[in-house]
DNA sequence: CTGAAAGCGCTTACAG
DNA sequence: CTGAAAGCGCTTACAG
């Protein structure tokens, strides 16, 4: 099978190996394997049982060294451990198999200066494109540098650089639609518990404006004393639920940053001997599947990650293609009203 | 900066091009990369000045198609939504990272056919080896065709085939010491949401045997009654659980499967008035980091993920440079007790 | 419809 | 301590 004089020591059958089986040029293997045309019926089937009978396996380094395309996407998120994050990669996952492509993934833990890294590293291996998800600091610069040549799309923030698209989510219209449906409820104290992070962030809260535009539009008084803050996690949101119980001030309702911060503010609650939604109703933000299982199960803004990951891949191919560095792409959100409101 | 003979359209400036501004040949270039000594200081000062000039990255792929080394590891887990999954996967970049080396991510949801896709995919891409979750049919047949000439590490299946490798937790143990574990506190009438995907399984149920043992250890009855099953999720415990009260059977103390049955189980103890610990103690598998942060906070067997993570990359260097193939390795649990119990 | 040559960007034996 | 040649496994212009 082996032991012709291009065929390695490990890695198995080379297109020479195939060729010389089924007594053709390596030129001819290649046009078989990649489906070009241009070759008989009859010399494929010899091509094809000459692969199955090698076991031959096309070497995509090798491939990808001349067409400059490895067939790779990147992905680099916070915490792959966060199910907010964990759902898209598999939508992003999803999105790149349907497209043909592979992914990588890394993890920035929110830093910029990781994030360099990880696009040193990727850019080192070719990828075709980077999906990129925001974090604190400034990744326009970051990119404008590290990516130098490798289309990027950057999820929920908007960066200004050369071959850099955004995809973004209409988060503030979804943190209105969660509030105006709290007061369609007849809520009248509806609480916020927000992102802590947010506070050092030079990103505008969109959720917290959609969140006073929501409030507004019903009619209802803004009270800073009812915004508390907290890290966007179950225990964070646990905390800032409990913070809100012992400063006393009256609250009918709590739309939260995201789900875990949500699932947190239910437990206190609970724990509390307060009932959802009777006595406070509640609403998160993102729709992890988790919200489903939950008793009672948790009302929330859905962010339509299929669409959103699907755009990403669109576009990194567009812009690989040459095509023009477009605006921010605005993904909606919905509102999945569930038990909890 | 580029447009040298051998300067790609797009990537970037080439060893070449570092070689020609720096007024050496490519060789040294290379020598001071990857810096293999035989290069005068100063010689050294002048490339590394050159690849600043040009922001000269190395061509990873081309690296690999000499060394016949990527740097890169593929994972394959059942689902990335799943905690469980999420949180090894974290814990195998983390060892992978440590050891210099770049992972890819798939998912075979289960199914040992994606699983052989996958291992194409990843075999195409010269991964320098394969971690690989348990799925159900036979594993070893597939491996053994599909991953030819790669090293594999099969976590929590032990897979006889050449090249591959088992690192399997003590699951077994597990199960005994959280039912010991609940027989020590008193409960004797202890009940067990089980998997309903072992029932189809060819895989002896570690958990259930687990299970039995501790219950003969602590001198309590075994009683099939108190043995139902149901999905490993949330939602299959959730229900596990509602079949349990609505049977009549009493019970004070439940071992789930893995931890989102536990939770799911807790929610409807939760709605039928059933307080935990107090009526009914509750353990997990796993130790998800949810576990913590619930209200009680979940008791759980602990899997030592870092421990088993950087076993897998060891044994997969070891295989890769021609060490025998072990003995499956097996990798201790632990019992973590919180307010659940 | 098919093949011999050149080369993607790098490293690995070899000379000097 | 440094350089010119060969080649990893494949594809891309070119001839026939």
């Amino acid at each position: 099978v082996t032991g012709g004089p291009t065929s390695g020591p490990n890695l198995g059958p080379t297109l020479h190996d195939v060729a010389k089986l089924a007594g053709v040029s390596a030129r001819t293997v290649s046009r078989v394997v990649n489906d070009e045309g241009g070759f008989g019926p009859e010399v494929r089937q010899r091509v094809l049982q000459a692969i199955d009978k090698t076991g031959y396996r096309p070497n995509r380094l090798a491939r990808a060294l001349i067409t400059r395309r490895s067939g790779t996407v990147g992905l680099v998120i916070a915490e792959m451990t966060d199910p907010y994050f964990a759902e898209f990669a598999d939508a992003v996952q999803q999105a790149a198999h349907e497209s043909g492509l592979t992914m990588f993934i890394s993890q920035h833990h929110g830093d910029v200066d990781i994030a360099r890294t990880i696009f040193d590293s990727m850019a080192s291996f070719a990828v075709d494109g980077l999906i990129v998800f925001s974090a604190r600091g400034d990744l326009g610069a970051v990119l404008a540098h590290a990516s130098a040549g490798i289309p990027v799309v950057v999820i929920d923030q908007v960066v200004e650089a050369p071959n850099v698209v955004s995809v973004v989510s209409a988060i503030g219209e979804g943190a209105e639609l969660a509030v105006r449906h709290l007061a369609d409820r007849g809520r009248e104290r509806i609480a916020m518990l927000a992102n802590s992070d947010s506070l050092q962030s030079p990103l505008q809260p969109r959720r917290e404006v959609g969140y006073q535009r929501g409030l507004q539009i019903s009619g209802l008084a803004f009270d800073p004393h009812l915004v508390v803050h907290g890290p966007a996690t179950i225990r964070g949101g646990l905390a800032a639920a409990q913070s809100l119980i012992k400063a006393g001030t009256s609250f009918d309702a709590v739309f939260a940053y995201n789900d875990l911060m949500a699932i947190g503010a239910m437990q206190a609650f609970g724990a509390a001997g307060l009932r959802v939604p009777d006595d406070v109703a509640v609403v998160g933000f993102d729709d992890i599947a988790m919200c489903e299982a939950l008793v009672p199960s948790l009302s929330s803004i859905r962010l339509d990650r299929a669409s959103i990951s699907r755009e990403a891949i669109r576009l990194l191919e567009q812009l690989r293609n040459g095509g023009p560095a477009t605006m921010p792409v605005q993904i909606e959100t919905e509102l999945v009203v569930r038990s909890s409101s």
